[in-house]
DNA sequence: ATGTGC
């Protein structure tokens, strides 16, 4: 029996690959997608989901998204939980853009108050915040600074003077894991991220100007301060270079420690070692430098679009209500307590392109979304909607309180490349209004809207289950990118 | 995603 025939449907939106497809499983796979889908899903991430079902420790089920497409070892839109006890880290499931994450900020003008200001503004914004592969910032850090970006992350931004002080209480983990240890980060890891610390990247991450088209639940949407009508900022930016090394230093020395530690895998990209070892603690101390790597590189970001506007509307951010809604890292390992089999445990949750969707109550919530569980910022592809969606209980209860994080390529760059022009794509947003100015011409042909999972049924899915409930649906007005 | 192959 194929792996696609062996799932059995749970509900509607919900899938599970029972434990007995292979007998390496230790827990069954637990898929988040509606029918339209599962007919679609590439057999290659099924397997990757039963992969991760065989790790040592893994507790509850190993998850998938509804966004879920092949990638390292893991699949991209997988969640997997691992017990303290006889549980492991995995650098492939998290991912080479450590903390890849979107940050949104809100403001208080309209569409007709940007609309006549709108060309300058995108060139404005593609002016201060850099973009592209190898891109740099604005900025040169002093000696041994980056020492100080890996250890305190957006704290170190806002010490800075990049951004303010309130925005870390709007940040996942407030913008600084204090596992991180500089010390322990390879010199190449620091040598790739100095120069890039304060730009955006390329790929799929952009900056966009957006209008708050359409509000699903008011009561949240006013929680979270989104209005219809009005603008906001989306940064969707990751680690740079620096994580990329991490990632690779740490895939190399775990391909050594899972045989020494005679791990058993189905895939050798699932390469870990058992969270106690020397091996485990110090990529996790080192998965955190490169997090608040990212935490810094959107706060400085943040910086930079506050005075664009300010640049472009000659006010004040302050005035213009530019405030943090919140900031989500969509690439990272995390321990948590959640529960298992009705009593709480201590987890290592590996979530990589997938959203902490935590529901109300949770202390690691800023207390203002406290009551309607924290934001979820849900990013589309260019062009296309984005969208903000609140945790629940169901998803503390189901997928370690994770949800989807964005859109899903169906279309690797290269057959993107070879089905659309950078001339077509460009012409298509124009005619929806859109700015867009990208650093190269290719990278808008590689991320052609039709080159992705539309989002809307991803969140749509999302929401459908339960695993996270919608807010409010974004479109853009403008778009930067690499 | 990424000094876009080591």
């Amino acid at each position: 029996m194929s792996i696609k025939e062996s799932l059995e449907k749970v509900r509607d939106n919900v899938w599970e690959l029972p434990s007995d497809y292979k007998k390496e499983m230790r827990v069954p796979g637990r898929l988040y997608l509606d029918d339209e889908s599962i007919k679609d899903i590439e057999e290659g991430a099924l397997e990757q989901v039963a992969n991760v079902a065989c790790m040592p420790g893994i507790q509850g089920a190993s998850i998938a998204m509804p966004d879920i497409h092949f990638g390292y070892g893991f699949s991209i839109g997988g969640v997997g939980a691992f017990n303290y006890n006889n549980g492991v880290v995995s650098p492939g499931g998290v991912g080479f853009d450590i903390n890849c994450g979107v940050r949104m900020l809100r403001t208080n003008l309209s569409e007709d108050e940007i609309k006549p200001k709108l060309k300058e503004l995108t060139e404005v914004l593609f002016k201060n915040i850099p973009s592209g592969v190898g891109s740099k910032g604005q900025i040169r850090l002093k000696d041994n600074e980056i020492n100080e970006v890996l250890d305190y992350g957006a704290w170190w931004a806002v010490e800075r003077g990049f951004g303010w002080e309130e925005d870390l209480k709007f940040l996942e983990e407030n913008g600084r894991m204090k596992e991180a240890e500089s010390a322990i980060v390879s010199d190449k890891a620091k040598k790739r991220g100095i120069p890039q610390l304060g730009s955006l990247g390329s790929g799929n991450h952009f900056l966009e100007v957006q209008k708050i088209d359409e509000i699903y639940d008011e009561n949240v949407a006013k929680a979270f301060g989104l209005e219809a009508g009005s603008i906001a900022i989306m940064i969707h930016s990751g680690s740079r270079g620096c994580g990329h090394q991490i990632c690779s230093d740490y895939l190399r020395k775990m391909d050594k420690a899972y045989r020494n530690y005679k791990i058993n895998l189905p895939d050798r990209q699932l390469a870990c070692a058992p969270i106690d070892s020397k091996e485990a603690q110090s990529y996790l101390k080192s998965m955190a430098a490169g997090a608040n790597y990212a935490w810094a590189n959107r706060q400085m970001m943040s910086h930079w679009i506050r005075q664009s506007f300010e640049e472009v509307f000659s006010r004040d951010a302050e005035d213009m209500g530019m405030t943090t809604i919140y900031d989500v890292a969509h690439n990272i390992a995390k321990k948590e307590v959640h529960k298992v089999k009705g009593s709480h445990m201590e987890v290592l949750v590996h979530r990589k392109g997938a959203t902490r969707a935590f529901g109300p109550g949770r202390r690691e919530i800023p207390k203002e979304y406290s009551s309607v569980g924290q934001p979820v910022l849900i990013p589309g592809t260019m062009g296309t909607a984005s969208y903000i969606l609140h945790g629940t209980d169901l998803a503390m209860e189901e997928t370690f309180g994770s949800t989807a994080h964005g859109a899903g390529r169906v279309l690797s760059r290269t057959a993107a490349k070879k089905q659309f022009t950078a001339e077509q794509i460009e012409k298509d947003l124009n005619a929806k209004g859109i700015h867009v100015k990208a650093n190269s011409a290719p990278v808008l042909a590689e991320e052609a809207p039709d080159a992705y999972k539309n989002v809307d049924s991803v969140v749509k899915t999302s929401h459908d289950a339960g695993i996270a409930k919608l807010v409010a649906k974004v479109l853009p007005l403008a778009v930067t990118k690499g």
